[in-house]
DNA sequence: CATATATGTCAACATGACTGACATAAAATC
DNA sequence: GATTTTATGTCAGTCATGTTGACATATATG
């Protein structure tokens, strides 16, 4: 089942090798998310908030069903975090000037703080492990892991690079 | 912090690129725990007995203490998916012979035949994934990746089974 | 005007982490 | 042989974050 379909079976398919690669893929989401974390916990936030405040962001000015569309969580469970984010003033919601029902979110002065110094601790991760694996690996990197993301997320994240709408 | 450091930038350790590789890896962790999740919720059991199911299936006797070391959690938390999966008959405990304080971790017929049906799911999406690629880049999503793991996990993982790269 | 959409809220529930305290059997050590 | 340490288990409570279902309100759209 792993093997025979082009006739070709090259080695790194082998069952090893695949489970190998998932568990990477196990350890390293686990030890990425673990300074963060420990940062949040400071504010009294959770790994809900760090993703919140990640893709408000990445996305000023982004809406609430955009928001839960990348999340992919529900209205309820963002509603718990995002608020609670509005409440402590790490985001702002205005209101839309074409669509008065649409609260367009955008992270104040101290949510662009606590978003750099999340976001550092990850990159800083990143960048070691790019640094020391070199360009054709990182190249390597985001080809396989491009292929394993549902093509919804792939068009919807790393799709667009023009402005739309509002 | 897209810092200057050896005087050399490389281009992929631009802010903009490592903020792709976070978010890569988050989707892709993410779309590669949804298929299993859906076949665990059959037998009522969540992603803490996949991961039970996984390291136990690839570490046949293991005892409770290596299995919490790999996991990383409270032995109170084990103790709710282990003795459920041990009470389900997809996991049996064998005393140990030496120390006879161990409970030995292994997988019953009907847990290896659920611990298969569960991995193809991930083995599948990495074939393909991997298949797409190429082998190049498999090397490089591996570089990338074993050096974003925490040495501890390293060694302990990925150490005892294949000799690394150099 | 009628309906659909964007957002929010109340309430109940499940999962899987956590802490802390305590229990038992067996091994290791003094 | 007595004591301490280790491997494991258990009770009880808490927290974060996901779920479903029902309902509310303002606004946009046909």
């Amino acid at each position: 089942m792993t093997d025979i379909k082009s006739g070709i079976n090259p080695l790194f398919l082998r069952e090893e090798d695949l489970r190998q690669g998932i568990e990477l893929l196990y350890f390293a989401y686990r030890d990425f998310t673990a300074e963060p974390d420990a940062i949040l916990a400071e504010y009294g936030f959770g790994r809900a908030h760090h993703r919140v405040i990640h893709f408000v962001g990445g996305n000023p000015r982004i809406t609430v069903s955009e928001l839960l569309a990348i999340l992919n969580i529900t209205k309820q469970s963002l509603s718990r975090v995002l608020s609670h984010l509005v409440r402590e003033e790490f985001i702002i919601q205005q209101e839309g000037k074409q669509d008065r029902r649409q609260r367009l979110l955008e992270l104040t002065a101290s949510g662009v703080a606590l978003e750099r110094r999340l976001s550092e601790s990850q990159r800083r991760r990143f960048a070691d492990a790019y640094r020391n694996a070199g360009a054709e690996a990182v190249e390597g990197y985001r080809k396989v892991l491009m292929g394993m993301i549902s093509e919804e997320d792939r068009e919807r994240v790393f799709g667009p690079k023009s402005a739309e709408d509002e």
